[in-house]
RNA sequence: GCCCGGGUGGCGGAAUUGGUAGACGCAGCAGACUCAAAAUCUGCCGUUCGCAAGGAUGUGCUGGUUCGAUUCCAGUCCCGGGCACCA
């Protein structure tokens, strides 16, 4: 019989559908095992080769932990919600729902093509309203929070509420509130009071200064920008103040980023984190200014992670947009400051990135330093940046190579405290050197010094010992419509709360969907529903929460999906937990990954979840990139030259379909007609007969015509060998280029794989070599036979652990043309071997599975008929099958390899020894010296050493 | 500029982390079966000397440690990724 695919892999999906066999319970008494991709996002492209390998990695890795005996957690679902499908409708007319619907079930046939052991039963879309209610309930939970900064824990709004009633807020955490006592509290008006919460609350709403992009008409997050653009799109981004909802993810900073010690991620990913944290310890210092006319006037606040090196500071420099420009900026300085101040304004974002020139002015003021009373004067320059610290710092350039090229082009004189350390032409940031002209400091290293100044500030009440932190809180709302609503009613211009059984607050279908007045979001145009009366009065929030609010918490919904009552049964999320396994891509390490440790911290600590970190364990899949090829047709004709000669002509390049081309010989014809036959009349200038394209690296895309779809190598040559030739390419970790080329090995291997049940005979075999009858025998499998099973055993479950799935496949192919040497068609080997491919080639092993277990007897016992390999006993590895009776090992003299010799496996070491002196070989080697000593290394090797 | 990865045949990549480098697959060459093709099977396949047996050499480059280095150390050159005025 043969290997019909087509066939096998149609009905095993059919009957795998009907039984249910994928459907997961919440059996508690089994152990569990939680496996999660990351969803996708349903674009209108569908997939392309790409996107399945981190789903087939982690469908593998389900199905072994299946089969080892644990309840597996592996779901699947859509983040729906989001940018590109609003802008499809802006440019098409289709409303975002429709277009998402289609998508989505695109996505899903395709997944299903593939072979994928998800529950459907659980899937979540976070744009079914039955979905974010409870992404609107979680909202609500994190508005009605603050975080207790002692215990570093979030707690309930009402809390802190009944301890300003009580005891006032003597010390405020923040700056920007005045301590007032439990009396002023009460006597403060409902404004205020909010005014005040609203500094607490772990969702708020304020003005700031956030990222606007003027071409998709929102704000976006700080991750959602790259150098200066928009991360979709590249549109340019501008600093703008606006009202906007912030989530407090600072407050979280510390535990996001001490958690990263408690999970297994990359080294990279959780460097990644813990640089967008951006974590710096060091102490914030108070200069006393004044211009000299006006004498000491305010104190000027800096911050500084080298306050060792206070009397190495030569100048001041704070940011444009400080606070304090105006106040010390003297009268004949003052035109000089306001003309740079106008220079500063034009520059964009961009430029400032692009080009960092070295610019400021002096302000005419002096500050004192806060020890011995050194004048130090004070500049304004866009080099230090108003949003972090204190937006001014101390400058030392003998130490720091921004300070030292600025007190260069601006020739301030430079203090040197660092002695030979220093060579006048570049600073030099070290902390080993031994301080000079510093003082009560003179004679200490500079790294022993930091804490001595500290508290010597502390004493003082000049400075204190401050830690920084570079990540600001993220703009929780998005000026468009494809998103969830707030759940959140605006009265006297304060945001409060809709109650619990308000949700879901249902987006409403519009007819038309374009940005409001004033930079709100298209809700603002239908103020019919923004004064519905649930809004109770007041009018609902015209912005929608980004697409980071669903996909924060979806690995808490698919757990118990059905749940009208909670987001999530407390019962039920004890038992899976944490995500055991989540596999996905790096993209998203300083985005959703961060957003979403955060709001676990949060559920956790408002006791609603017992965990406080999300994903116990993170693979992260590379890249499948496109190999792109090109044609190269002679400037101004029709004539397409092959890329061997293209340099003898001018030519342009093209980029052409990859689906015609056979490596990198392009298929002229299909050329012809490719694109409607828009080359339908190319000639071609040949080498050796052929037409060779160019190649290139690039990222898979449509424009490019680089991407394959998985359909198509699914139709030719099955979804069991497309898996395995995904996972044959290479590490999942790594990033490659897609090549079609050798998925026809794999394909041979499974059609191999296939004949050790269908052996070819003389009577009867097909055109593919295989034999029409299964040919299957109860006898005892040989020593030899046994060797290859269990080796393999032991190599598939190592491999697969690992998940070095790639070498795990070369295995299966090792395993296959062993026992098609051994002519083994025994039951004993077979039957353990299609448990091992199970994971890997699920369809095949089926069917042969159930093959077997049609002609009796079942060698692991069980059910004859109607057992699936889904639940099968996984083989055992037995070390006594892989020990040998004798034992070769190689012998080399001085580390070079010369022979190999058989032992007794009996023999003491002086008869080894024996043996290898008197061996004629090594004699030669040795040259008639006698050796030092024999090294035996580890069962593998001996060595002789002279 | 700073911080991570990584450089192994014509190609994708193995090597249980100090112990026979190049597994497995692709491509290539030669052969068997066939009228022929497909399919299948067998052999060869880093470089170099040699008819061969067998040597020598070889994991980006230069050194070092070791009986022995793709693996460890120092220096250096490329490639990929992340961050980038964060004081």
């Amino acid at each position: 019989m043969e290997y019909d695919f087509r066939r096998i892999e149609k009905d095993w999906q059919k009957k795998w559908k009907e039984s249910n066999a994928y459907k997961v319970e919440n059996d508690f008494s089994k152990p569990k095992y939680y496996v999660l991709d990351m969803f996708p996002y349903p674009s209108g492209a569908g997939l392309h080769v790409g996107h399945p390998l981190g789903y087939i990695a982690s469908d593998i890795y389900s199905r072994y932990k299946r089969l080892k005996g644990f309840n597996v957690l592996h779901p699947m679902g859509f983040d729906s919600f989001g940018l590109p499908a609003e802008q499809y409708a802006l440019d098409t007319g289709q409303h975002p729902a429709v277009t998402t619907k289609k998508n989505i079930a695109t996505f899903k046939a395709q997944l299903d093509n593939i072979g994928f052991c998800y529950d459907w039963g659980r899937e979540v879309q976070t744009s079914d309203p039955q979905y974010y209610k409870w992404t609107q309930w979680i909202f609500l939970q994190l508005f009605n929070s603050y975080l207790d900064q002692e215990e570093q824990k979030a707690k309930s709004i009402t809390e802190l509420i009944k301890t300003f009633e009580e005891e006032g807020n003597p010390k405020p955490s923040t700056s920007n509130i005045k301590p007032f006592t439990a009396g002023e509290w009460k006597n403060f008006d409902e404004k205020t009071q909010q005014d005040i919460l609203t500094q607490y609350r772990i969702a708020y709403c304020g003005y700031g200064e956030v990222n606007w992009c003027e071409a998709l008409g929102t704000v976006l997050a700080n991750d959602e920008v790259v150098n200066g653009v928009s991360e979709r799109g590249g549109y340019p981004v501008v600093k703008k103040t606006l009202r906007q909802w912030y989530l407090r993810i600072t407050a979280y900073a510390d535990r996001l980023l001490n958690g990263l010690s408690t999970v297994d991620f990359s080294d990279a990913m959780k460097e990644m984190q813990s640089n967008w944290i951006g974590k710096s310890s060091g102490a914030e210092i108070d200069f006393k200014v004044g211009s000299r006319e006006s004498g000491v006037g305010s104190a000027l606040r800096v911050y500084t992670t080298r306050p060792d090196t206070i009397f190495g500071v030569d100048f001041m420099v704070i940011a444009p947009e400080h606070e304090l420009v105006e106040q010390i900026t003297t009268t004949e300085q003052k035109t000089a400051v306001e003309e740079y101040l106008t220079y500063v304004k034009s520059r964009s974002e961009r430029e400032r990135m692009a080009e960092k020139k070295i610019t400021g002015v002096f302000t005419g003021t002096y500050a004192l330093n806060p020890f011995d009373g050194r004048e130090i004067p004070v500049w304004i320059s866009e080099y230090v940046l108003a949003g972090y610290g204190t937006g001014a710092i101390m400058a030392v350039p003998c130490g720091d190579e921004r300070d030292h090229k600025f007190a260069k082009h601006f020739n301030i004189p430079i203090t040197n405290i660092i002695g030979s350390h220093y060579n006048g032409e570049e600073a030099n940031p070290t902390k080993e050197a031994i301080l000079e002209n510093s003082n009560f400091l003179n004679g200490l290293v500079m790294k022993g010094a930091i804490d001595v100044v500290i508290n010597a500030l502390e004493e003082r009440g000049i400075g204190k010992r401050k830690v920084n932190y570079k990540m600001r809180d993220a703009a929780f709302s998005r000026q468009r419509y494809w998103g969830e609503p707030f759940p959140i009613t605006w009265k006297n211009g304060i945001a409060y709360a809709l109650e619990e059984n308000q949700l879901p607050v249902v987006l409403p279908p519009m007819d038309e969907i374009k940005p409001g007045k004033d930079g709100e979001g298209p809700l603002s145009n239908n103020e019919a529903w923004l004064q519905s009366p649930f809004f109770g009065g007041g009018r609902g929030e015209s912005s929608t929460m980004p697409g980071y609010a669903g996909s924060s918490w979806y690995f808490l919904r698919y757990m118990d999906p059905q749940n009208e009552k909670e987001f999530c049964d407390r019962k039920i999320s004890d038992y899976w937990n944490q995500v055991d396994l989540y596999v996905g891509g790096t993209e998203h390490a300083v985005g959703h990954l961060l957003y979403s440790r955060m709001w676990t911290k949060v559920l956790f600590d408002l006791g609603l979840i017992g965990f406080d970190e999300p994903f116990k364990r993170l693979l992260n899949q590379g890249m499948i990139q496109g190999s792109s090829r090109f044609v190269y047709r002679v400037h101004g004709s029709n004539k397409f030259v092959s890329a061997g000669l293209k340099d003898q002509y001018s030519t342009d390049h093209i980029h052409v379909d990859v689906n015609i081309v056979d490596g990198v010989e392009l298929d002229t014809n299909a050329f012809k007609k490719w694109k409607n036959s828009e080359f339908g009349n190319a000639e071609f200038i040949l080498e050796d007969g052929k037409y060779i394209c160019g190649s290139e690296v690039e990222k898979m895309s449509k424009s490019k015509f680089n991407t394959v779809n998985p359909d198509d190598l699914v139709a030719k040559y099955g979804a069991d060998t497309f898996r395995m030739y995904e996972m044959f390419l290479g590490p999942v970790e790594m990033s490659k280029p897609w090549d079609t080329k050798g998925i026809e090995g794999v394909h041979r291997f499974l059609r191999k794989f296939w004949r050790l049940f269908f052996p070819p005979s003389e009577a009867s075999s097909n055109a593919r070599g295989q034999g029409e009858a299964l040919i299957i025998s109860d006898e005892e499998p040989t020593t030899a036979e046994l060797k290859v099973l269990h080796h393999t055993i032991r190599k598939i479950e190592n491999d697969t652990e690992r998940f070095s799935f790639n070498t795990a496949v070369s295995a299966f192919m090792i395993a296959t043309n062993e026992l098609t040497d051994l002519n083994c068609h025994k039951r004993k080997i077979l039957e353990p071997l299609l448990i091992l491919l199970a994971p890997y080639a699920p369809h095949i092993a089926e069917e042969l599975y159930s093959l077997l277990r049609k002609v009796s007897p079942p060698a692991a016992g069980g059910a004859l008929e109607g057992a699936s390999i889904l639940n099968a006993p996984y083989p055992v590895f037995e070390e006594k099958y892989v020990v040998e009776n004798s034992k070769q090992y190689p012998v080399s003299v001085n580390g070079k390899l010369r022979t190999t010799l058989n032992f007794p496996l009996a023999a003491t070491q002086e008869e080894v020894e024996k043996l290898i002196l008197q061996n004629a070989i090594v004699q030669k080697w040795l040259e008639g010296k006698t050796p030092k000593k024999i090294i035996y290394v580890k069962n593998k090797m001996i060595n002789v050493v002279l």
